[in-house]
DNA sequence: GTCTATATGGCGATAGAC
DNA sequence: GTCTATCGCCATATAGAC
């Protein structure tokens, strides 16, 4: 990894400009990437809207695939930090599903961005396919647990088990986004994610949401 | 729209070579759109798989979204009809729609298809965006129907209605699709999807399509 | 109906000046 | 660290011969 995950570390120096420019840099690659995929969207495009020229560009980050990979690595540095915070017990954690639902609603940019790429990057020569099966199998994990501890106390129905709800969960959530970014007024993502949810559980997490959001309004 | 839907309408003379290209340019469109999606698909790689120069495909097609259009329309009709046939009860058009599951496992150049296709037309300037949008509204009618008519017999679960049910259904059989296209062996999608509609309704669909399986062995 | 040849332009990446 | 200039490739689409 380069330095642009520590730059309070080194904030004077000719290095302050260079991890500005990176900044700008992966943050115009997330727009351009979530517009149009990885093959299609360009290091001409990346550069045009973070101020910097072609070459200027490829000075920072040696070629395209250095630029995902860098892209990328970014994204996990914030999405690690959000799924840390709420590995408490297996309700909560199914709660702050829902919540990173109702969060990506919006960010149309964010979603956009992994449902292109992760369709993408079914293809096996795809340079972010290995990044996106072992992203699947951590976070299938990390729900998949969170719908054990509800087993263990009997709060599964009947005929589901943690592995089948885990993927469930996954797939919904996966599903809900395309239908979502297609029509965004007719699907309500946080809604339909804990109707989900309140169907494999004995848990009515419907109605714990609605009750969330209206104490957030008092 | 053109002759390709009639071939068997006009046999002889020159149209008969016509249109036996017409179908192997548009089969060669479909893999190719299938594995690289439309922005990156290109026109020269159908032009090759299907045996004839660029210019020459051009002459079929007068453009790449014709070519696309073309494909999408094909490719409905073959839809269509299979929708047709199980428009009976509520109950079998959703074992229809296991079936479809277990059907599409054994195709995944066509998931793939979809799966990309779906997602790039996300985008209000994509050529095929209208074409999905008014394709998720017609099939989410239909299965909300399904749904309808079992809610009619007290078939569905409290807290879900057909529209609700209706959204989940084509969200978890499309992000089935992304996982099972990442890691085939891992994902059974006929029986995710089968727990699935069994968790919103009365029906135990996953041991019915199980007996079915089993009678199919027989 | 299919071809070759070509116009036009975007792409990723490199070389070398400042 | 950023630029201009350039190479070589591939794209869509057109013109015109056969």
């Amino acid at each position: 990894m380069t330095d642009t995950a520590q730059p309070q570390f080194m904030p004077r120096g000719p290095y302050q400009k260079t991890a500005r420019t990176r900044v700008a840099i992966l943050e115009a690659a997330l727009e351009v990437f979530s517009e149009s995929g990885y093959h299609s969207g360009s290091i001409r495009d990346v550069a045009r809207r973070a101020g910097i020229s072609n070459s200027g560009l490829l000075h920072h980050f040696p070629d395209k695939i250095a630029l995902l990979d860098a892209m990328l690595e970014r994204r996990d540095e914030v999405d690690a930090e959000a799924m840390r915070k709420f590995t408490h017990d297996g309700k909560s954690a199914l709660h702050a599903l829902i919540h990173l639902a109702a969060d990506n609603a919006s960010k149309p940019g964010i979603v956009k961005l992994y449902a292109i790429l992760s369709t993408e990057a079914t293809a096996e020569d795809h340079p972010a396919h290995a990044h996106f099966v072992s992203r699947y199998a951590r976070t299938r994990h990390l729900v998949e647990d969170a719908f054990r501890s509800l087993a263990e106390d009997d709060q599964l129905v009947a005929g589901t088990t943690p592995e089948s709800a885990a993927i469930g969960t996954l797939a919904m959530m996966d599903g809900l986004q395309v239908q979502w970014l297609l029509e965004p007024t007719r699907i309500d993502m946080p809604y339909a994610l804990a109707s989900y949810l309140s169907s494999v559980t004995d848990i009515d997490f419907v109605a714990e949401h609605s009750l969330e959001l209206s104490a957030q309004l008092a």
